[in-house]
DNA sequence: AAGCTTATTGACCGGTCGGCCAGTTTGTAG
DNA sequence: CTACAAACTGGCCGACCGGTCAATAAGCTT
């Protein structure tokens, strides 16, 4: 009776067969086990225990092993780009917008490890499942930067593209890394403390450069 | 008779026994092994097969597998440190000393893409070895970029530690995403180019910032 | 040359894991 | 009610993999 026993079961009280709950079941099982240890140290007899069914019907349901990783990056994807291209389209360019952008992704990251992991593992994976939709969200950030700068609020002699590259890179590599910082902390010092600060550090740096100004 | 048996076997000319050169035959299969696919992904026995060595050799000079992986990564962070540290040590402290070292550490990952490999198993495992280490070269940067602060070449208001953890963010997360970088590109824009283009971005941006100066 | 140490091998084992299959249950359409 | 499709199960298998072990070969010491 271990409380990871109540979590994501499928069927709590609907009707006995219920595909949909079912296949978001091994989805939810699938997307912890395999964010924490990765697919390869993951088996799937551990993903249908945890989804309350059997391997055979996770096979039924997805095929292979590869094919069920790439649907729960698929899906998680599907969420963040939802999300973002919403956001991106419906608000105004300015030098403000890009600050919001790069607290809102900090945020966002901050309060969902799952994210995180997704992207650590892209990265080892070469990953280039949903490269179109990402392309997608680019080329909308490079818009409002390019007003931005028509604008006169960014500086002209930096490509969007590095801009972007740029912020993505503050926040990501930050908790990236933040495990190893927090091993390395061991409570002699306050990472959430220091993440705040870290913040608060890259949005200057960012919009006013490392060298003092006059 | 592919080419790649000729590459690193042990024993070219020499005595037909030399463990060094043996032990080392096996972490230069390994480590080109296990930084392509990852640990997990890679038999013990394609490693041996690489390093025309028998399986039970490598257990033998290793124990097990992971203590293989551990003293491939103490290995490889052996030689960095080596580097870092003295570079670190032997310089002046001026805001000139961070631009060079941005420009420096970006040149290193361009062209030891082992090193970005590393770096990417490094974030998914969580990886603790080499800390003390890392923990020394990160005090040394934090004294010298100090220094500049208190002669006026950089702001008093950020963070030394800020500071050494956006520059590392934004040289490794270039190369981190530059694989899906290269899958998207397929010839449609030189990625080469863009690289040169984004380190004079990221330079301009971190010392100067994006907002136009006056 | 004898004897000890250590590098090196090949054969083998226990266990695990992904996937398959034959069969059972359940919902549903005619 | 029947029949069919689809959800679902338990059992099983073959492949693979990490690690062990006993035996051999080579170098080193005396």
């Amino acid at each position: 009776m271990p409380a990871a026993a109540m979590t994501s079961k499928r069927r709590a009280t609907e009707n006995r067969r219920d595909p949909d709950a079912t296949k978001a079941a091994i989805l939810d099982a699938a997307e912890e086990l395999f964010l924490a240890r990765g697919p390869d140290d993951t088996p799937m007899s551990e993903i249908a225990l945890r989804a309350g069914v059997t391997k055979s019907l996770i096979h039924h349901h997805f095929g292979s092993k590869q094919e069920l990783w790439d649907e729960i990056k698929r899906r998680h994807f599907g969420k963040y780009y939802d999300v973002q291209k919403e956001m991106l389209a419906s608000s105004t360019s300015t030098a403000e917008l890009l600050r919001d952008s790069i607290v809102m992704y900090f945020r966002f990251l901050q309060q969902d490890p799952r994210a995180v992991r997704h992207l650590s593992w892209r990265m080892v994976e070469a990953d280039d499942l949903c490269l179109d939709q990402e392309d997608e969200l680019f080329e909308l950030g490079i818009g409002k930067i390019r007003e931005a700068q028509e604008a006169g609020e960014l500086r002209s002699d930096i490509e969007p593209i590095s801009m972007i590259k740029a912020f993505l890179a503050l926040a990501e590599n930050w908790f990236l890394t933040k495990p190893m910082l927090c091993e390395r902390a061991k409570s002699e010092f306050d990472v959430d403390a220091l993440e705040e600060q870290y913040l608060d550090d890259i949005v200057k740096l960012f919009f006013e450069g490392a060298r003092p100004r006059d």
